[in-house]
DNA sequence: AGCATGCCTG
DNA sequence: CAGGCATGCT
């Protein structure tokens, strides 16, 4: 049930810290264990973001795409539609709007990265990583209701 | 030693 | 997503 609720909290941010998370799940008795667990969720849903990133941003390459400004993220955008299934799959909150210029702007990272051929240096992904960090969002207020996912109801 | 990060595996 | 492990700080 938390793990459906953190999902949709990546729709606000990608790097919450351990502090900001406890705020946010005020039913939850947190320890060493649970709080790293928690984390580990949001590692893992920026790996698969990234992976994601990184293919299209190839994709659009092979596909011949010249500047990274023709790259446009919308909602009926297959990368949208793919992360969407797999952190909101049953459409249960409206998406900000800011997410998806994220996503926009994280797909455009990759690009340039990409065509400057800087995926052969070591770890050329970091500086993209520094930069989607500060677009974290604001979470919403009703993330603290305990009861909230209650309401959703199941899937 | 104990906890946090991060990569990468299954 | 959870496990493992290497690493770095305390």
């Amino acid at each position: 049930m938390h793990l459906r609720k953190a999902k949709l909290m990546f729709f606000y941010v990608r790097y919450p810290s351990s502090a900001i998370l406890k705020v946010y799940f005020p039913d939850v008795q947190f320890n060493k264990n649970n709080t790293a667990q928690l984390v580990k969720w949001f590692s893992n849903f920026r790996e698969f973001y990234y992976i994601q990133m990184e293919k299209y941003a190839r994709q659009a390459i092979a596909e011949g795409c010249k500047r990274s400004e023709d790259l446009v993220v919308t909602t009926d955008s297959e990368l949208y539609r793919v992360l969407n299934l797999h952190y909101n799959r049953n459409n249960q909150i409206e998406v900000p709007e800011n997410y998806r210029l994220t996503v926009q702007s994280t797909l455009r990272e990759f690009y340039q990265a990409l065509v400057a051929n800087k995926d052969q240096e070591p770890s050329w992904k970091k500086p993209i990583y520094k930069v989607i960090a500060r677009m974290d969002d604001a979470l919403p207020e009703f993330f603290k209701a305990s009861n909230w996912m209650d309401q959703l109801g199941d899937a």
